[in-house]
DNA sequence: GCATTGGATGGGCAAATGCTCATACCCTTG
DNA sequence: CAAGGGTATGAGCATTTGCCCATCCAATGC
């Protein structure tokens, strides 16, 4: 008899539930009677086993328009990798549907026998792909953080994409010892300067497929949302044609990287132009079709995941 | 402009109704309005990806007392491999629960990144497996089946899990070209000593994985439902102290197996004791419990997917 | 010791869902 | 061309589900 810690006993009942109702097909007021609580209790257990992410959902087969548009990006854009998640809905964020499908793309890299160092952008984008992935155990592989891990005011919750990732899949993981925005140049300098660091960013140079977020610089633009720039700043950028980010690196229409406030200061490791394997970008929302042009125009991403309508409106143009 | 194979617009409009209710969590009336359609054909639709295995769901969380399970079935049973498939309600078929584990687990051996040859058995057990897996491209290992593939009436529709597997996996696949119950021993033996059948049953005995079923012998034996014996030949092996089987091969208490009147007959490859490897059975429901305790005393079988109340019910004697 | 606060609980109700049935449609067959 | 069989459709209704709210319980602070 061992302790049994309150938190993992109220999602093994979320997940007995969730399971009983997903794959069992039970009603709740079945599940109620057979777990022995109450029918609100029941509905609420089931409702928490997908909110927590308990149950998965797949969608098995590849809708026609879809596999078409994958093709479509491929051959006009030339990428080398292309999907495209399915409409869902009016109302609903189009992230949610990406992130499955970004999940999925993952874990066919994942599922490769040769072992790969798998680069990480940070972002919604990416979190939401963790949290879909399935966990299993892929000891072969590397993963590894393009952007600094240590935040501005110290918490670490928005930049652990890293470690949710090594924790799911129980690889060697590598974040990036480094703070994602220094005070100054010299500081950032001195990151670099020590052997731990060096290391990293050395895997991260040379890792063999990146996954990472591309950001839009509208009035929405990440940078701005997440407090890396004022408003002015972003100002300033956009009177300079900054179009969209990648991994927190501005660049213009054209895919060339910009000078900006940030550059000196942030730390990681920027995606360069033509890198050689996959350069996944995970891109969800119609407001970031020119950022993504123009990422691909600049031959930073060579690979896409994207939503339905943005595929559209891709191919539209 | 292609032709529309009507068959898979049909799967189109289901597979994206689904979507669009599991993971966009959509009302059915959203979705109805969306696709332009009625609510009852929104219902349908919905309802028919999930029938069709559109949908996939999974639990991303073992649940306490089905892990602890798994490691008492290791501990008491010596097995290498264990898993159990949480409870699924009172009216539910384990055998559901069980297949979506044992696709888990066979996916876990997929992943490995070293050619694996995985053998496979035949039967319902295995085919709900094939159902939930997920597809994906394998093309490193091959899947061979241990059992005959040509049925007594010609229809091959039973004994198509081999065929399932490689087109959802990509996997060369290699079904035995024998039929699964010759006229004769005579005809069994012209059939093996042809060359191509011999390679597919080097290839079998060689096996580095196997799947299979184990088949309970009550009343309610597999053999029996699937018209392989008759009755009489059923009661006769019952009362030689026929307990269980393992791809048409049947073993006693101990888990030797007994010469019966379908051993000469018997087209595949019997899976031998203390075989070298992972062999995992697949085995839902109380009834089976004798069988497994047999098939695990002969040390014919050394791994287990099972459900919760048969895993309590193995552990109980 | 008592008040406060935060979270869990179940009643109740409106919305959503699943299902049955009568009907319409389409494709095949005589 | 008509009949027939099988299937898809939408109306209507019983069941199931999601959610709000009043209430309760326990832990914390005063």
């Amino acid at each position: 008899m061992n302790l049994i810690d309150p938190e993992t006993s109220k999602h093994d009942d979320a997940a007995r539930a969730g399971w009983m109702y997903y794959v069992g097909g039970m009603t709740q007021d079945q599940i109620a009677t057979e777990l022995g609580v109450s029918r609100q209790r029941a509905q609420r257990l089931v409702s928490r086993a997908m909110a927590e992410g308990l149950i998965h959902v797949r969608l098995e087969h590849k809708i026609g328009s879809c596999l078409a548009a994958e093709a479509a990006l491929k051959r006009r854009f030339g990428l080398t990798e292309a999907r495209v998640a399915p409409y869902l809905g009016a109302g609903v964020d189009p992230a949610r549907a990406t992130a499955a499908i970004a999940a999925e793309l993952l874990e066919s890299y994942l599922a490769r026998p040769d072992p790969l160092v798998i680069g990480f952008g940070t972002g919604r984008s990416l979190a939401a792909m963790v949290a879909e992935l399935a966990a299993a155990p892929y000891e072969r592989h590397k993963v590894v953080s393009l952007i600094g891990n240590i935040a501005p005011d110290g918490s670490a919750s928005f930049y652990d994409v890293i470690l949710r990732l090594a924790d799911k899949l129980h690889v060697p993981h590598y974040p990036m010892p480094v703070p994602v925005l220094s005070e100054t140049a010299e500081e950032r300098a001195l990151f670099y300067a020590l052997g731990p660091v060096k290391a990293v960013v050395d895997l991260a140079r040379n890792a063999d497929v990146v996954f990472c977020g591309v950001g839009q610089m509208g009035g929405d633009a990440p940078l701005y949302k997440d407090g890396f720039v004022t408003r002015d700043q972003l100002a300033e950028m956009q009177a300079r044609g900054a179009t969209g980010e990648l991994v927190g690196c501005v660049f213009d229409a054209g895919g060339v990287y910009l000078d900006t406030p940030l550059t000196a200061r942030l730390g990681g490791v920027r995606i360069e132009p033509a890198r050689s394997g996959p350069v996944i970008g995970i891109a969800a929302g119609t407001s970031k079709v020119p950022a993504i042009r123009a990422a691909i125009a600049g031959r930073l991403i060579n690979g896409l995941v994207t939503d339905e309508a943005t595929a559209e409106a891709l191919l539209a143009g």
